[in-house]
DNA sequence: GAGATGTTTTGAATCATTCTAAATGGAGAA
DNA sequence: TTCTCCATTTAGAATGATTCAAAACATCTC
């Protein structure tokens, strides 16, 4: 599944790049265009895999600086559920996770801006939210009606 | 701070760990005690201190397998925040996690029943969660006005 | 080309957590 | 009482994800 980055996505990588002064390079590309291949958060372990068939050469450390550095740029977001390796998703829009305890897939659920206000109301004064996450566990019907958004 | 168990908490301790054919023991009384005696969602390296001050034997392995223990029979729950140390909380309430950047203090915070019909309400049908999560990230004004529920 | 700078690579180090196997201790049977 | 059984505790080794350190590479400038 050797897949390339569009025009449009190699734009977004350059300027989200360059913003931190950093640049494009062989190795984010390929590493950037896997997680927008299949978006079905996948933990370094996997992403490195699945790079590894277009760049042998990769090395793993490598693959862990590059997340780091997109998560960086605000390019993708770390998902972690309990204490499971951390995965990575390339869907910016406010959403929560739904980790299914029957297959360990993670499942994105879009987050109405009336939730998240609804969130914000809880906290006290004084207390001032940078980042809210939300995430669920349990069972997903089968019926892959729900494609990773 | 050598803290002693209520008469309460400790049939509380006993009966939870009945349920599971387990038994109360002084490692497991310890650090239980620990838990109750200052709810600011401890690790297992802060436990295991704490507890030491009252039982200067007690190992590690016996605080990671009471914590276990406890977390089994539903007496504590286990607090994660991206890949830190796992924390664990007392507080059986619906609540809902903030985390302090500047102090790195867990906060509970109430989660009325109205906002947790709002989570669900998010969840496309065949969707069926056993546990929602919910955790903020960001400052808290100093000011102790809300001590740990 | 030489120097500067940022990136990648390899392999070692870190650190929370889990595992293993040996010791302990209490409850009940003999 | 002494013996047996069984859960629990203990110390230390193992695991596994992640980070670190240092050498190799690339690219750019002068
Ligand atoms: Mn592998
Ligand atoms: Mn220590
Ligand atoms: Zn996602
Ligand atoms: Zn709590």
């Amino acid at each position: 599944m050797i897949q390339n980055i569009s025009e449009h996505d190699r734009e977004n990588l350059q300027e989200s790049l360059a913003k931190s002064g950093q640049k494009v390079t062989p190795q984010r590309e390929v590493v950037f265009s896997v997680l927008l291949a299949k978006r079905d958060h996948p933990t370094v372990d996997e992403v490195f895999h699945r790079a590894r068939e277009t760049m042998p050469g990769l090395s793993l450390a490598t693959v862990y600086n590059c997340l780091q550095t997109f998560v960086g740029c605000g390019l993708i977001r770390q998902v972690n559920h309990e204490r499971e390796s951390t995965r990575y998703c390339p869907n910016l829009a406010p959403h929560a996770h739904f980790r299914d305890a029957a297959t360990g897939r993670v499942h994105d659920i879009e987050l109405p801006p009336e939730v998240i206000q609804s969130l914000r109301s809880i906290l006290p004064p004084g207390f001032d939210p940078e980042a809210i996450e939300v995430s669920f566990h349990g069972r997903a019907l089968a019926g892959d009606a729900h494609p990773t958004l």
